[in-house]
DNA sequence: ATTGACGTACGTACACCGTACGTGCAAGCT
DNA sequence: AGCTTGCACGTACGGTGTACGTACGTCAAT
């Protein structure tokens, strides 16, 4: 068949589209090798160990996200954009998204990002370090929905009957879940990233270290607000 | 020695106490019964199997919450001193939280800090959709902020100073990061929760949805400014 | 043209994993 | 007494990552 000489970027590949296929606890170094014909140590000769394939594998999936930044468009927009593309990788590759928020990338493919966020906050009137903590609470933001995201999407399958609603909350003890077990069974998970990127949005125009801001007196009233 | 009669109870234990002694990838059946002193298979009749043993695991840590929970408290407060409880076992577990925030839990030792959570939301004015939406955007920055503290922690010990920062950024490509490394590289992973928590909390603040305010005028600057 | 070094593909082997299955023992009930 | 039940345990099977040795190209220097 294929007489293409193996290489890293195939084996990568090669893992993305298993993991894809059939779960992340299908990835093994003999899987892989069966998947594309060749003996299992073979693979050693391109990739160290599977830690490293694995690392390969988050690398090469975040360096998919197309990233279209302009830097003159309003940065609430470019904002949104942003958080859009890295939910759009993670919709496009469901499996590996827990892989690739697993483990912390150091690498330019995560660096782009990072580039483009810090730009972007800039322009919204930040100095150097405010800009650093905004974006690590965006990205936590960003993290902990798509891992929620991916991480309640396991089996798409079933309806999930399982164990879960049988065992009905006591109103009495849980009230609240009780009253609002409906909304909280449901995930609209679309709508809830665009409610959570319009709220991050707020709290970033409002916040108190933005230079120059909507002009609405915004910072006056954060400054005067939050102060301990 | 110790004629406990093996429960599950002292199998979580033992399996939480390895893996914070060494490490989620320490954590075998065989390793666990040795821990005990106790045959492998003899785990199985008080746990099905290793993934329950796992969920176990999770659901233990996450009901050693302390919520003290003051219903009289500013809801602000209250918001603080809940994102708080959840940091502290992840800084009293650090390599079981990981496990924690991997596995989504349906269990009772979930459900109270959700519960506790929407009565705070509700009392800081949102009605039930709304209140479920803002806990869901708090409970992903958490979720993410902690995976990020304990992501870069995985091993304490040493300085870091591998193939990280020998690739000193290009400074032509990614300014910002170039500009910005300093602080990138710091970890003040308290000061950026609490940064993160405030942030979070000022956007709840101003957010359109609220009835009642902090009656500084910061509802009706968020309609404002905030319609598209 | 011969030799040697080198990189790649591969098979074998080892230690470890989760767990299905069968066996024996001790306690409690009839 | 007999019987049932449940727990501790050993063995065994199929799977895992990967260290190591081997065989076979290709290319450089002789």
């Amino acid at each position: 068949m294929s007489t293409e000489p193996l290489s890293r970027a195939r084996i990568v590949a090669a893992a993305i589209e298993l993991i894809e296929r059939e779960g992340a606890d299908a990835v093994s170094m003999r899987r892989i090798a069966a998947e594309l014909g060749v003996g299992v140590m073979s693979l050693y000769n391109h990739v160290p160990n599977k830690d490293a394939l694995l690392s390969g594998v988050a690398e090469a999936v975040l360096s998919e996200i197309e990233f279209t930044d302009d830097p003159g468009a309003d940065w609430t927009d470019r904002v949104r954009v942003q958080a859009r593309a890295f939910r759009q990788i993670a919709h496009h590759y469901p499996r590996c998204t827990m892989l690739v928020v697993s483990r912390q990338v150091h690498s330019p493919a995560g660096m782009l990002p990072v580039e483009r966020a810090l730009a972007t906050l800039r322009s919204a009137g930040f100095d150097g370090a405010d800009a650093v903590r905004v974006l690590r609470v965006f990205i936590a933001f960003v993290v902990g929905s798509l891992l929620r995201e991916v991480g309640v999407t396991p089996a798409f399958a079933p309806p999930r009957e399982d164990a879960a609603d049988p065992g009905v909350v006591d109103p009495a003890l849980f009230p609240e879940v009780h009253a609002l077990s409906a909304l909280l069974d449901g995930c609209d998970h679309e709508g809830d990233f665009e409610f959570g990127v319009e709220l991050m949005i707020r709290a970033i125009a409002v916040h108190p270290a933005r230079r120059e801001g909507t002009r609405t007196a915004a910072d006056a009233l954060g400054k005067a607000d939050v102060d301990t």
